[in-house]
RNA sequence: CGGGGCGUAGCGCAGCCUGGUAGCGCACUUGGUUCGGGACCAAGGGGUCGGAGGUUCAAAUCCUCUCGCCCCGACCA
């Protein structure tokens, strides 16, 4: 039987890249735009990020924020007000100089040398200075306090090199943003916030991640402090999945927002700003795909079920399509995702493989001989158990009646079963270490690196340099566990996280 | 911006070294047999060989220039 593809896709083999971009434009996520560096995400991709957006909006409203929106351009000067913050972002700015095009001789267009803007605007790469150039209007009194604004946006980000999903010039993100009336308050916000995040990884995508602060040289352009979750792909490199981040009192200098307290004293605003973006669509995909392509969570596939009817002839067609048909509207009054792939052009075998590849958590096949027991057969997308000797795929045989507890039910298997494995990959993969020797050498085949730090930069900055890995970020559930620094021998009050990185 | 690779049918590629007027697989169309893991047989349709210039009787093939894409690196809340 000839394969529809001759080239194989490993995940963890020396063509991961290749692999994760075969899986991104074979089961339609995303594709190529021309424009370079953006992507344009196809409607199978573009429901993955809906279905991120409904449950992170859901969390955020639980803890009382609310969604706004501010403008897509940004005076250049506004930029420049918070120092490091201008200074992270700079390099890698869209800028917009002119307001109207004309005809250029011999043909084509240009921008009109007589509309060139007074001040720049620059393309938003990330909105805190629009932001709070509002708050400071808007925030008078501590009555006015706490504010908990979100905004879903896209972003622009000028970088030199773009992969689908992880890093593309344009991307679609979450940016919240809030201002309190202490450090306190802020700083449990960013916690709070981190937490959704967690969450949101582990039992929405079922992606595991650590919890931890980023160091200074990693932090974000204008933070105090930035905390953030950190994953790991399938190839063992590490993936920041999400930041929030203790603004300190930084931005509210720098804008102005400020508020009067019980005593009458004005006092700046303590703020955090928070985001995650289409990039947790990347995560998804490198978590746990596979071979036969996409594998998706349940609680975030559209599609949590397929239906491929099997018949022979045009008679078996009629009946078996009718219990075919009952089935999937008994699915969908179940609150199921369900479809039934009709499609008399192709064969049983080929929908088998076409909705592997797309992720499809379960599959339900139904012939005639199923018709005849009033029953259909279930495949998971990955098994949910040990497959027995010589079974090539986990099939089970449900009653048509009983259908949708059996999915239910495997479902939260698959999600669960989807989260075990990728926990299970992280902690074959994570290991401490004490030799710098030992780890300059094992951090070529990837996976996460225990390891004591000093604190300094320096020691950060040497292990780049001679390593490429990072230090990821200092997890706040690690034990404090005094050392010696992996790099300088100096005292470190617990170990770290090194790894390679997106 | 450096290093590497690639532009030939909708997709994936061969042909180029050694010039002779374009081919394979998939997809597509038609007919028939199939259909519980990517069906088979037969007959068809479809190509400015990325672009420009040059060499030559003759260029996908050789030379020069150019445009674009991909990968690695530099860069990256």
């Amino acid at each position: 039987m000839a394969k529809r593809d001759e080239k194989a896709i490993t995940p963890r083999g020396e063509d991961y890249s290749q692999w994760y971009q075969d899986i991104v434009l074979k089961a339609e996520l995303a594709d190529y735009s021309p424009v370079k560096g953006c992507m344009v995400i196809r409607p199978t991709g573009y429901a993955l990020w809906e279905a991120t957006q409904r449950a992170l909006d859901g969390m955020f409203k639980e803890t009382g924020h609310v969604n706004a929106y501010f403008p897509l351009f940004i005076p250049m000067s506004f930029l420049s007000k918070e120092a490091e913050h201008v200074e992270g972002f700079a390099k890698e700015c869209a800028v917009v100089t002119h307001h109207r095009l004309s005809a250029k001789e011999g043909g084509g267009v240009e921008p009109s040398p007589d509309s060139v803007l007074e001040e720049p605007l620059i393309v938003r790469p990330t909105s805190e200075t629009i932001m709070y150039a509002m708050y400071a209007k808007w925030i008078r009194s501590y009555r006015d306090l706490p504010l908990l604004l979100n905004q879903w946006a896209n972003v622009v980000r000028w970088e030199m090199r773009t992969r689908l999903f992880l890093r593309t010039t344009e991307f679609l993100w979450q940016e919240g943003h809030t201002a309190h009336a202490t450090h306190e308050e802020s700083w449990e916000e960013v916690v709070r916030i981190l937490d959704i995040y967690a969450r949101f990884a582990q039992e929405w995508m079922a992606v595991p991640v650590i919890k931890g602060l980023k160091s200074e040289s990693e932090k974000f352009a204008g933070a105090l402090q930035t905390t953030c979750i950190e994953a790991m792909m399938q190839d063992g490199k590490a993936l920041q999945a999400g930041t929030s981040h203790d603004l300190g009192q930084n931005f509210a200098r720098a804008f102005d927002v400020k508020f009067q307290d019980e005593k009458g004293e004005w006092q700046h605003c303590w703020q955090t700003s928070w985001g995650v973006s289409t990039r947790l669509i990347g995560a998804l995909i490198m978590a746990h795909s596979d071979d036969q392509g996409l594998v998706l969570p349940p609680r975030l596939a559209s599609t949590q079920v397929v239906i491929v009817p099997i018949y022979k002839d045009d008679a078996g067609r009629a009946r078996v399509l009718e219990s075919a048909g009952a089935l999937k509207s008994r699915l969908m009054e179940a609150g199921f995702g369900a479809v039934l792939d009709e499609r008399d052009t192709v064969s049983p075998g080929f929908k088998f493989n076409e909705w592997e590849m797309k992720g499809v958590p379960v599959r339900l096949e139904i012939g005639p001989r199923d018709v005849d027991q009033g029953a259909c057969v279930a495949v998971p997308r990955v098994p949910t158990r040990d497959l027995r000797e010589g079974e090539k795929r986990q099939k089970e045989t449900v009653p048509l009646e009983r259908a949708p507890e059996v999915l239910r039910g495997l479902l939260d298997d698959i999600q669960k079963a989807l989260f075990a494995r990728a926990l299970a990959f992280r902690e074959e993969r994570t290991w401490p270490v004490d030799d710098y020797a030992d780890f300059r050498e094992r951090i070529e085949g990837g996976g996460f690196f225990l390891g004591h730090w000093c604190g300094s930069g320096d020691c950060e900055t040497r292990v780049k340099d001679e390593t490429k890995a990072t230090l990821r970020c200092i997890p706040f559930e690690a034990p404090a566990e005094a050392g010696k620094c992996l790099v300088c021998g100096g005292e470190s009050p617990r170990r770290v996280i090194w790894a390679r990185a997106y």
